[in-house]
DNA sequence: GCAAATTAATGATTTATTCAAG
DNA sequence: CTTGAATAAATCATTAATTTGC
């Protein structure tokens, strides 16, 4: 499905370096190890790992076969942001209560709002 | 498209106001229309907005489900909220995985990351 | 069994939001 | 109001699975 895009001419030129040769990807391809361990990291909580985060993980993936600190960065962004999808789809569940204190709700009849009468500054419309 | 849940029809009815009666499940049950709606507009740069907006919004969205100007009041205000709380959160916890995703990797592979790391003594070996 | 073609999964880039600071 | 910072969303592009035909 790569109709005429031509946009994009794209730099990379494979220059990984690194790997033990292998297939000499353009792109990383984690092996089971290193998804299992993110797997795993993100599975404790770790979404956003901070710099010295992605370092550490880099460092101990690498054991595993060449990895660099922005796949690891780019996994935790793509795994958070799939999840996040595969989730949404299921939204399949009725009522969508959102956040809003039913506090005030309970005053029903609502008075006369002034609460943003007061403000005929400047509007962003 | 049409991807109406249906779910909405009933739920507000009516006897919303002037109850009495139950004391809880009379709040305001946004649809999905009306959210995207106000997303939309808190997208193109409302944040509080004045009375007349209020009303104009209200109006609007009224299509859709009832809803009342507090609604809307309130909705914006729990969004800017929110929207500053979550960002808080992560500025927080995370601190400059910006250097991987803005600059590093436009320069493929991954430099001595000093940038974020003040440490002024530099062990090797 | 294997190879070409097609589809699905996912790594890598780019773009759009959003709040804070000046 | 403009700029900076930092995602998250959307998108592109490549690899792996899977299918199909011999």
């Amino acid at each position: 499905m790569a109709d005429d895009k031509s946009t994009s001419s794209i730099v990379f030129d494979g220059s990984v370096t690194g790997g033990g040769g292998s297939t000499g990807g353009c792109r990383w391809n984690p092996t089971k190890e290193q998804i299992s361990l993110l797997e795993n990291l993100y599975s404790q909580g770790i979404r956003t790992p901070s710099a010295e985060q992605i370092q550490e993980i880099t460092t101990e993936l690498k054991v595993y076969g060449h990895i660099e600190g922005k796949n690891v960065f780019y996994w935790f962004q793509n795994h958070k942001a799939r999840q996040r999808q595969r989730q949404k789809q299921e939204q399949n569940h009725s009522n969508n209560i959102f956040y809003y204190n039913q506090f005030l709700l309970h005053h029903k009849s609502l008075p006369p709002p002034p609460l943003f009468a007061p403000a005929p500054r400047n509007n962003n419309g």
